[in-house]
DNA sequence: TGTACATCAGTGAACGCGCGTTCACTGATGTAC
DNA sequence: TGTACATCAGTGAACGCGCGTTCACTGATGTAC
């Protein structure tokens, strides 16, 4: 569909997210992904194996762009420290979730996953140390007082992440007013880190 | 499969959790379920017009089941207080979705259910309501401070939402520690109570 | 420049399967008179 | 006490369908000598 030229398997994932918006991550079938790109329906097969295997590169390049949205909202992030890196992680998750809600809804359905695949473990590592180093970071800025750091680790990782589930999901409409789920981000990611961070 | 007698449409609810719960819930069919209780793999469709009705029975079946927990919970929770309600809500709707985690999922699956049913939309409202008058409790005791009170509701429903995902999901083994769920939920919850609420 | 061989992307036919839905039906239970 | 009728739970056969996987294959590209 692009106008860059595109390998099989690449145009391939990208249908993927077009199938699931389309017709629900349940429906979703190699068929239909083959049918999308115009290629025979043994193609994904091919390369990926089978369905488990697209599905898991298809999380595995997810998990890999989410690290990457959130490295450079972390590097935009002004001042530099731990605090303000923690409420851009914020921002760029729900972000993410929000622009690829199909690769998102994917990447956390582990039963239609191959758990084994490394290429997918290493992917999924990516943002979650990204979060650790930065925790640790407000840590030695002592902006964590004597919180322990896994727990904030978690808790973060958990507002985010339930904010961007329940917003894919619909839970949030006719509920909350405020419909800009950017602007919602943002005011979920403040409130956690102006409440739970020592700031000067 | 339990000792009591239960209607043909009971035991089709019942069933499914154990169908979810055996090959997850993007393979769950009607006629497994069937097979389960035992009747013919017609029945389903007699009792619930088709899949899309026996999942939104199955999703409103849990709404009100959450709803009950959560309530019991702050019935439960001394001092009476917003704050403390709050908490319970927390660890109520955590230990509710982990006890559950078929049915948690399948109710925010919209995908597959049928959202126009009012059942469903009235059982998702009772729990969230629930919150909303913890949160109203919050305000008049002064406990809010300056807050927001829908931001400091999603906030909370976020962050144990998301808890309780990515627990299911898997994401949270071999990250975190802790592997008590019902430990993480108590600590998670006060985390966010002790930090967003001002308590005397 | 030509030949032989290997690799690999992608095909298309075939397979067997489980699925959701429909529908005419059976038989039990209840109600009206 | 008996008869006629309606209701409703649940059946079982049949339907057409789309699916994932397999496999022998074609044809293009590259490499070795």
């Amino acid at each position: 569909m692009s106008a860059r030229q595109q390998s099989v398997p690449e145009a391939l994932l990208e249908a993927i997210g077009e199938s699931v918006r389309a017709h629900g991550a349940s429906a979703l079938s190699l068929r239909d992904v083959a049918r999308r790109v115009g290629v025979s329906h043994a193609a994904p097969a091919h390369f990926f194996k089978n369905k488990a295997g697209m599905l898991s590169a298809f999380a595995a390049q997810g998990f890999q762009r989410l690290a990457d949205v959130v490295a450079d909202e972390i590097s935009r992030s002004k001042p530099i420290d731990g605090a303000h890196a923690l409420a851009s992680i914020g921002r760029a998750y729900v972000r993410f979730a929000v622009s690829e809600p199909a690769q998102f809804e994917v990447m956390f359905r582990l039963d239609v996953l191959d758990a084994t695949s490394p290429e997918l473990q290493e992917a999924s590592d990516l943002a979650f140390r990204l979060l650790i180093a930065t925790i640790e970071q407000c840590k030695q800025e002592g902006s964590l007082g004597d919180r322990d750091e896994m727990l904030v680790a978690l808790a973060a990782w958990s507002i985010v992440h339930g904010l961007a589930s329940l917003w894919i999901s619909g839970q949030l409409e006719g509920r909350i007013a405020e419909n800009d789920i950017e602007a919602l981000a943002n005011a979920v990611s403040q409130l956690f880190v102006d409440a739970v961070l020592d700031q000067s």
